[in-house]
DNA sequence: GATATGAATAATGAATACAAAATACAAACC
DNA sequence: GGTTTGTATTTTGTATTCATTATTCATATC
């Protein structure tokens, strides 16, 4: 153990906001489901008011919807959610790239070739779990070289709402492929820093992505 | 007074949000300052949990930073955070402008003509708040023609940060009448549903709006 | 039988009370 | 004089209590 570490000891709050965000992306908390405030604290084994706190907290992060005098429900997201949050999620991934291309380190490029050749790797041996890591790897890795927190900042929300999606989510295996050759295409781009090329692979990419959901996840809304 | 029109009783933290929120846009709350539980309990009159509620909100929303068993502080904006937030709120305002001029009907178009002529005048006429006011309905309304909501709220929290600045922000006669030239070209580009050039003139307009930040705000920083 | 009314119950909203940590400050020590 | 250490005060974090509003369900009425 460090010498220097310091002793974490972030408020309950905190604490909560977490895991009830991981419990609603995971799909334990239930679109459309009620939040019962005793029901949390008696799960949890904390009084009211930090659990409280946290609702206020999701809901301004647009994971719950409150009703004065009524509590707090899970948003529910319907396939207009993601065809709205599509056009945003391009428009930012392109402005991460294009800032990519401009700022990132040799190093920084030679870590992402590598993480898509293991990302493609997975995706030959049919690894469903392990390509979805890479790949999340890969995308903040790529707003990282960007250097622009208040992007990452910005891109945080939409992209947990797609987390969300993607638990319910299996890639047909010919748009599987066309993902992996997405992913070579923006190493190519960004090794030769081609920012507004990059910029507009990520922007498909992201379109592909809505197909995915449109074909697979909502076929039911149709 | 109005027969169906229902009585308002909003919870007590969601008022403390707003008014905090404007407190610190209009810089009531200066950057940098502490915000003390007990001196605002007392100043609104309120007990200390919907006020924490309303501090965890802002805090989410990025104009408060909160630091464990020390309090809140209200967030300073540096040159460097206006400078990231440029390339996103040019990217989503280029967004809300294509989007804009694929939904919006003859009436809305009719309507943004005729702000803008408004907001003309107050240039005309010297009259830099009658014109900042017209500004905000113009970009709301090209917002709401968009027909988007997610992206309405993904821009919210950026363009009040903005507003923020705009507080202290004189321009200089030449930007400002570029700035009403924009404006018309955004008219006319809307009139023949040009999206993507509506797009890149508002991408343009908001770099213009940096520039006037780079050369009065933060004339000191440099 | 269906709707409307009202009391009982349960939930949320807000205030207070208590616990733990940080800050301020004074006294002791080098 | 400057640093350190211990205590008092203040502030934040959490729990509990009280008040108000919704919901439920039984009863009454049409």
């Amino acid at each position: 153990m460090s010498l220097t570490e310091t002793i974490d000891r972030r408020p309950l709050h905190h604490e909560l906001v977490d895991r009830l965000r991981d419990m609603i992306i995971e799909g334990q908390l239930e679109p459309g489901q009620k939040i019962s405030e005793k029901a949390l604290c008696e799960r949890f084994g904390v009084s009211r008011t930090p659990l409280r706190e946290a609702v206020k907290i999701l809901a301004a992060e647009g994971f719950l919807k409150l009703t004065p005098h009524r509590g707090a429900s899970v948003v529910k997201l319907t396939l207009k959610d993601f065809e709205e949050a599509l056009p945003i999620m391009g428009a930012l991934d392109a402005v991460a790239g294009e800032l990519a291309c401009q700022n990132a380190t040799e190093a920084e490029i030679a870590k992402l070739e590598d993480l898509t050749a293991r990302m493609t790797e997975r995706f030959e041996a049919d690894d469903l779990i392990g390509y979805y890591k890479l790949n999340s790897r890969i995308h903040q890795l790529i707003m990282e070289m960007a250097r622009n927190p208040t992007l990452t900042r910005s891109t945080r929300v939409l992209s947990e709402r797609m987390r969300r999606a993607r638990y319910e989510l299996n890639m047909s295996p010919a748009r599987w492929a066309q993902a992996v050759d997405e992913h070579q295409a923006m190493v190519k781009a960004i090794k030769n820093r081609k920012g507004v090329q990059l910029g507009r692979i990520m922007k498909v990419h992201v379109i592909h992505k809505l197909q995915d959901l449109q074909a697979h996840l909502f076929a039911e809304e149709r």
